[in-house]
DNA sequence: CGAGAATATAAGCAGAATACTCACATTTGG
DNA sequence: CCAAATGTGAGTATTCTGCTTATATTCTCG
């Protein structure tokens, strides 16, 4: 019995040197996004990937040494994209509602390219070999930022990682629901979970 | 060219008429719902299923005139349940933390049998033949219970639609939060989510 | 130019699943 | 005790999928 580790997992297989093939590193990475969100995980597969990414998939085999890396390659773009949209709306110091504003504008607009990727990535895919770790410690930086605006804008300073994951799961909930109807857009929504946040982190919940 | 409709797809192959082949058709279902909630829709196969409930595949393929008609059941199955605990929270007049008492503690217990069975059934299940209907007509009555009790509770009775849209699926996102990390019995959480609701149904979402 | 390196192609393999059938065994109710 | 109801599970036929590989094309750079 070796180390429980299997696999050792290598990123890439081969780095692209030119700038073709950087190219279509990106068009693969992209074209998995995209299948990813509009089909899920039970219809991810490297053939269709390459397909839809209008290369070969000797191609896609040439740079990702199999189908979890270039899962894991997907993940990692996204997950920073999203982690800069909330680092900038919990950056500096500002008003509850200008924050909740910037907060939903961004969460929005990540969302807008693929809007189910993140529930995708989140849910369904296998958190195997490696990406457990960048899963975990996304999931960590993602609360933190989430917390610092808790306690910037809360009151009573009580469990605020607590908060912090109420809120962050809500609004995700609000915008998963409103991807999946194809609402993403629609201005009432944006006003809405703007107030729901503004709300509960005024917070008091009514007496008794 | 023939109507579009590819299937007929009779809800039952065979109705069980002996307490012994209802208390199958019930294992079956149990067993779908657990196979769907653990591994979700892409582990989802009839002979995983079968052996789950501890029947021969033979047996299912009996009641079930295919994989579609199962899920079909199950999602009604859920789908019932869920609504019976909306529609009792909603019921009678109450004061407001109260409502957001009952409703949290009925949409946990709805969960903690089967966890992400209600994700799994929203997001990954494809909505194929028949139950497309059946699904438009649970989220209506859903949003409806939700709606009613938006319309107790709020002071401006503008967009109720939308506040009840967006209520219902920020109590999804925590609920099904919790539930992916083990953590729906968490007291601190259903405290903390019942004021969610209280501080955006109170709805002043702080001046300017 | 031209040679070797980098990049792209797609046919196809080997094996794993999977939905579903069918011929037969067992149990039940009347 | 028998006909109907119920249960069984090996087997089938088909699809799919991750991935290799032999070959073709394009780029870099002296």
């Amino acid at each position: 019995m070796s180390t429980r580790i299997a696999k050792p997992a290598p990123r890439m297989r081969k780095e692209p040197r030119q700038a073709r093939s950087v190219a279509t590193v990106e068009a693969i990475v992209e074209a998995g996004a995209r299948v990813l969100s509009d089909i899920g995980w039970a219809g991810f597969s490297t053939n269709k990937v390459a397909e839809t990414a209008g290369v070969s998939i000797g191609s896609l085999y040439q740079y990702f040494p199999d189908k979890l890396a270039l899962v894991d390659a997907i993940r990692r773009r996204h997950f920073d994209h999203v982690l800069s949209v909330i680092r900038e709306a919990a950056a500096e110091e500002k008003p509850l509602r200008q924050f909740a504003r910037e907060l939903v504008r961004g969460m929005i607009a990540a969302h807008s390219i693929h809007p189910t990727l993140h529930q995708v990535l989140l849910d369904e895919t296998p958190g195997d070999r490696g990406s457990r770790a960048a899963h975990a410690s996304f999931q960590a930086r993602y609360l933190e930022h989430y917390a610092a605006a808790v306690a910037q804008y809360r009151r009573r300073l009580k469990n605020t990682e607590t908060v912090a994951r109420v809120l962050s799961s809500a609004v995700e909930g609000v915008i998963h629901n409103a991807a999946r109807r194809n609402m993403l857009d629609a201005p009432e929504l944006q006003k809405q979970l703007g107030e729901l946040i503004c709300a509960y982190l005024s917070g008091q919940g009514a007496r008794a």
